[in-house]
RNA sequence: GGUCUGGUAGUUCAGUUGGUUAGAAUACAUGCCUGUCACGCAUGGGGUCGCGGGUUCGAGUCCCGUCCAGACCGCCA
């Protein structure tokens, strides 16, 4: 037996047992006529103590040479401690050492294996097996583990059946781009990694298993940032004989369930708001709703008023920033510079201060009487004390840029509380979405999506205004899932295909599988994927989903731990066809 | 594809207007220390200032290029 507790274990209750410990050194106190060494393993950390008096010399003196991380075991007697720590659960005790293997000596690691380590991200990735040794790393995967426990059970409990769907499926030129496999024994011909089993799921509905989820691997060849990974995990889910209201039931039930268990928070109905007044009051289609700062069209009271800058644009659009009115020229100008970074692209910004006293001072006193000022404060909810921060331009633009302003600034205000947890469903989104670049529809969430029942008419007429049975699940701002009713009628699929653009011939090769299913009694269906990575980083307060997941890839795809992706040998390219690619320019 | 920020000791960082031998903290090593627990004290080793080029009497510092990392825009049905 290698150990007969871990090393959370002990307390006073174990006062003169014999026990026999092990793990990684973590850190070695030599006072000179005693060492003090701390034991670490996944549980906790027990004081070791090595003393010239009570210790066997040989013991003692092999005391003075452990490092930080090597891995030893010991046997010794548990015996209070002189000074004890109350900060720690084991810190009544220590354990007497009477014997000292070291079963592996460590390299001394390149950064500092604690909870406020010295090391940079860079290098954390490169040992992420040292990094996950930290505490708090660990924690987020534990934590990440308890949710994924809970949703199983919650899932499980309601007739869902977990069902593996291929890996090695088919590439389709809709949505992202896909990761692609060669095969070998089918030579220059490819296999695409799923960006969602979602025509396997559907193909489960047909096949009549009523309810089916999967904690699941998804796969998109894009760019990525802090809240996006190549691979990704979703909880993927889907049902039958079931409308749009009963999915919302559903999973609200199911993240209701969720932060009762994992937060202890009880959470109202979610909130729902269609997607156009998402990006009227909030101009973004995942509205952080923890704070207000909605959206005040001001096109009707700031037009037409003599200022040339708003009356040239689509639209005028204002927030209001509590307690603005006593920021400094210099901080609105940061604000001004800020959105006029390229990224933004800004042309500026006009700000009204609306004074305790109920005066109104702005830049454009000149062309708009307080009068004018005191109703862009009613149509932007602006109290006596707050600012007001107006954009004009190109609709969309606007909304967007309006929208990153509206939560940068919640961001310093400390507006985004990370403990409160908004969630709130969308609804009613577009079919379709127009795309300049093709010169043709796009599918807003995808090709399966079914339009609603009112709007058929409209595929026909005017397709960009039909609106889909489509929702998104949004919590604190981010998207944290979507989904929608599928469509399980040939007719209807293979129209909505001609409208992306497919030729017949092409929706056939592509989905011909999925549309001859659909001939032999494909019930109504529909369902949701959540983003499990970005779910677990915002229940634990953070948007940042590589912290929650064990081996990530940095800002590149890259792993650069094992430092993949790799060239190939020509010997495997030649298998697999792949000869005539370009090599490594060395 | 683009914008911005950064790259200096094992690590995290500071480094003024371009000017002497590039510093601090931490980690590491050695010694001291009769109860430590972020132990303390003393001493010591440790640098291709990402890489290449340029300007200059002189470059960590300025310029150009390039690589790497991070955030964001495009992209992500």
């Amino acid at each position: 037996m290698l150990r007969s507790h871990h090393c959370g274990a002990l307390n006073e209750n174990h006062s003169d047992e014999e026990v026999t410990l092990a793990g990684w050194v973590q850190k070695v106190r030599n006072k000179g006529f005693i060492v003090w060494v701390d034991i670490r393993d996944r549980y906790g950390i027990t004081q070791l103590v090595f003393d010239q008096e009570r210790t066997p010399e040989m013991v003692y003196k092999k005391s003075l040479v452990l490092g930080r991380e090597d891995v030893i075991q010991i046997k010794g007697k548990v015996i209070e401690r002189e000074s004890k720590n109350p900060s720690m659960t084991t810190g009544g005790i220590e354990i007497l050492v009477e014997e000292l293997t070291v079963m592996n000596a460590a390299k001394t690691p390149p950064f500092t294996i604690e909870n406020q380590t010295d090391g940079g991200d860079e290098l954390r990735m490169q040992y992420r097996y040292l990094d996950l040794r930290r505490t708090p790393v660990r924690e987020n995967l534990i934590f990440r583990h308890k949710v994924t426990m809970a949703v199983r059970n919650f899932l499980s409990q309601a007739d869902f059946i977990d069902v593996e769907t291929p890996y090695l499926i088919k590439s389709t030129p809709e949505g992202a781009r896909d990761f692609v496999v060669p095969s070998r024994m089918n030579s220059g011909q490819f296999y695409a990694l799923p960006q969602s089993p979602q025509t396997f799921k559907q193909l489960l509905m047909i096949a009549g298993f009523d309810k089916y989820f999967q904690i699941v691997k998804c796969f998109r060849d894009e760019d990525l940032r802090a809240d996006r990974q190549p691979e990704f995990t979703q909880i993927d889910c889907e049902m039958t004989f079931i409308e749009q209201e009963d999915v919302l039931l559903q999973f609200e039930a199911m993240i209701q369930h969720l932060i009762k268990e994992i937060k202890g928070v009880t959470l109202e109905d979610f909130p729902r708001m269609t997607f156009t007044e998402a990006i009227e009051k909030y101009g973004n289609d995942k509205p952080d709703i923890r704070f207000g700062m909605t959206f005040g069209e001001l096109n009707a009271l700031a037009q037409n008023k003599g200022f040339n800058v708003f009356d040239s644009q689509e639209l005028v659009v204002g927030i209001a920033v509590p307690g603005g009115a006593n920021m400094t020229r210099k901080e609105i100008d940061a604000w001004i510079e800020w959105v006029k970074r390229p990224q933004m692209g800004a042309k500026g910004l006009v700000w009204v201060k609306c004074n305790e006293d109920g005066s109104y001072k702005s830049t454009v006193d000149k062309f708009f009487s307080e009068d004018d000022l005191s109703q862009w404060a009613d149509a932007t909810g602006a109290k006596a004390g707050d600012l007001i921060f107006v954009m004009a331009g190109a609709a969309q633009a606007t909304r967007t840029q309006l929208s990153a302003l509206r939560m940068e600034i919640a961001e310093q205000l400390g507006l985004r509380k990370s403990d409160r947890f908004a969630p709130l469903w969308v609804t009613d989104f577009p079919l379709l979405k127009w795309d300049d670049e093709t010169q043709r529809h796009h599918a807003m969430h995808h090709p399966f999506t079914s339009p609603k029942k009112e709007d058929l008419e409209l595929l026909d007429t005017d397709p960009g205004k039909v609106m889909a049975n489509a929702y998104d699940l949004v919590l604190n701002g981010n998207e944290i899932g979507g989904g929608s009713i599928r469509i399980h009628d040939t007719a209807l699929q293979e129209k909505i295909f001609r409208l992306l653009g497919f030729t017949e011939k092409e929706a056939q090769e592509q989905f011909g599988f999925l549309m001859d299913a659909f001939q032999y009694g494909a019930p109504p269906h529909g369902g949701i994927a959540l983003g499990l990575d970005r779910l677990v980083a915002i229940l634990s307060g953070s948007e940042t989903i590589r912290d929650f997941i064990a081996f990530p890839k940095n800002n590149n795809g890259r792993d650069v731990m094992i430092d993949a992706p790799a060239m190939l040998e020509d010997a495997q390219l030649e298998e697999l066809c792949l000869k005539s690619l370009p090599k490594d320019p060395l």
